[in-house]
DNA sequence: GAGAGTTGGTAGACGGTGTCTACGGCGCGC
DNA sequence: GCGCGCCGTAGACACCGTCTACCAACTCTC
């Protein structure tokens, strides 16, 4: 049973996204790996550097995602992919979207997640530069649009935006905020 | 010591704004409290319910200060203003705006958490249905607006964004926010 | 005014958690 | 062949949330 690092890791993510956050005791993770509540302390020597890997295959799966997108669609038809990509990873991963943004989790996993962040943070830039040749800063925009669709797939996780709207649809929100964001029609 | 059930709340929001959401467990919350560790139950059935009252202190402070802002300027400035109000409420209570929008406080709040968001929510839906009249469904405007205000919190609180964009000032992208959704120049 | 019942808090037990430390077995290199 | 380092075990510790038994004080009734 070699590799015992790398099956800790596996086992969290099977048992967050099919169980939720609430599972992921460091006792839980290491049950089910067969092993001894002390042995991932031989690799994670912390409890949150545990989800932080763990969130960190989330990350990984995210940016895997993102990079798959047709990529010679017209700017404008991309973002709206990648919207709604981010969107349906939200809602289809809700353990692990959840703790990929946690907070604490965040906090402990700084430089992994900024080498993952940013380069998907480029491409989306980009995206929004040849959307928008007109904008001066297109990071500003790409910020506010990344904002965007989080605050849309985190509000819309816990039906915050569906309890205020009446709906549970979230696709016309999406394309409102791409819309305001990239300007014009659809 | 009359009203037992206050001062917990009241000992809760102290702890939370003081030293963050990691020392709200019941039985510090209690100690501080003067009672012993059982005493709360009696008031809370569950920690959660606890957490949750003490969330909902938070989102009356919230709206207190929504409904503080100034009526009679032009919808478009009083956008800007409660954008302006929502990030830095999240800037200056970094507990409490954390502990209010936890996915676990959330779920078992619902009820009160309705009470409070949606009136709220009118209110931003009549704001941008003053500065847009063009637009067929203000709410879905206004539920775009909100969700790009709090991602843009939420995402700031940790840095994220600030990573991204090389600078520590989420204004320019507040402004790109009501401008996106509002339209027209600031 | 005395007794009964209710209210509001205490104290301790239970199972669970994360962390830490001492220990053991195994394999590899000298 | 043998020491040593790696890797995992086992148990202790303090803390947690929940539950239950108990108790003191107050109120209500006859």
């Amino acid at each position: 049973m070699p590799d015992l690092r790398a099956r800790l890791v596996e086992v969290g993510v099977d048992l967050v996204t099919r169980e939720g956050t609430g599972a992921l005791s460091l006792r839980e993770i290491a049950r089910r790996a067969g092993v001894s509540h002390g042995a991932p302390r031989r690799y994670f020597p912390t409890h949150l550097s545990l989800l932080a890997a763990i969130a960190a295959e989330g990350y990984r799966g995210l940016a895997a995602r993102i990079a798959a997108l047709e990529p010679h669609a017209p700017p404008r038809a991309r973002v709206t992919a990648l919207a709604r990509l981010y969107l349906d990873f939200a809602r289809g991963n809700r353990g692990m979207f959840e703790l990929m943004f946690r907070h604490e989790v965040l906090r402990g996993n700084d430089v992994g997640l900024r080498e993952t962040s940013r380069p998907l943070f480029r491409v989306l830039v980009d995206l929004v530069a040849a959307a928008r040749p007109d904008v001066a800063r297109p990071a500003v925009v790409a910020g506010a649009l990344w904002a965007n669709l989080h605050g849309i797939a985190q509000l819309g996780q816990w039906g915050s935006l569906q309890m205020v709207l009446d709906s549970d649809d979230l696709e016309p929100l999406l394309d409102a905020a791409v819309t305001a964001h990239l300007g014009g029609s659809s």
